[in-house]
DNA sequence: GATGAAATCCGAGTCAC
DNA sequence: GTGACTCGGATTTCATC
């Protein structure tokens, strides 16, 4: 992965801002002519320095208006007990982010679905379901202050 | 907002997958002609759902490759400093995400820094500065397992 | 080895139906 | 909602530094 140029971090910045640009306006942007634009994002899409441009959809347009943040410990921290967990979430739809961290919980996740209720239905017959899960931590988003900001650099 | 037909919400679908998809495309994709497609697919960023189309930067590229989550405490829950709080932490360039929760914290933040000698910077000089704070609980994310997945409908 | 200019081709966006 | 028509941008090629 080499390092990227001023142009290419700019590029990089305008497309996170707005993954419709066209190729004209980018390279009016960025101050290079079009066909150099053109080349220098395929190379950047190439590299995987950037990966996908996706269509922001608003959560509540398709049912799925309310945030859930869970924390989960794991019965034992072993390697197996790990692995099953990551394998048995996987699958798990309504799931958006997984993380494994250290400090009071093994995992934090986070979970759209349409309403509480739901979100119920999925904690008991999912979450405590899950492989190895000694606690499970909820908590309801009151309100989206930020979410998933774009990255500042 | 009126409810979507099959069709919106294939498209949102097929968006949220590639932001760069031309309208001939989607049009084949969700089986409608050119023109259609496009009239809807105006509609529905007109309506708002979708908000933005975004590239999809690689944190690692731009030097923001450690992930930390972070719960918060306040030390008095009244509107003021609930309100206080968010004003401050809108600043903050590395933060991904700011919930307002219902549990053992008030907020659950997301950050991105480039290493977690620079968490530990900003938490000294941010974080425990920030109006009204009592408590911090930091969880550097050593795995992610899934991050910012896209919506199922 | 990367750049910009020009040239071709294809899709966006608009109209009448 | 469809089909056609026009204009502008995407993409490639090529000469140049």
């Amino acid at each position: 992965m080499t390092d990227l140029s001023r142009i290419d971090r700019n590029i990089l910045r305008h497309l996170q801002e707005d993954g419709r640009l066209t190729n004209a306006e980018l390279a009016k942007a960025v101050n290079v002519s079009p066909a150099t634009c053109h080349r220098r994002t395929q190379a950047l899409f190439e590299a995987g320095h950037i990966t996908t441009v996706r269509g922001q959809v608003n959560p509540a347009s398709v049912d799925l208006g309310t945030l859930v943040m869970v924390g989960v410990v794991l019965d034992r921290s072993t390697p197996e007990s790990f692995a099953a967990f990551e394998k048995a979430v996987d699958g798990m739809t309504e799931l958006l982010d997984c993380h494994l961290v250290a400090g009071d919980f093994d995992y934090l996740l986070k979970i759209r679905v349409k309403e509480m209720k739901d979100f119920n239905k999925m904690h008991t017959k999912m979450l405590i379901a899950l492989p190895g899960v000694r606690q499970i931590r909820t908590f309801f988003v009151l309100k989206e202050i930020k979410e998933n900001a774009p990255l500042k650099f």
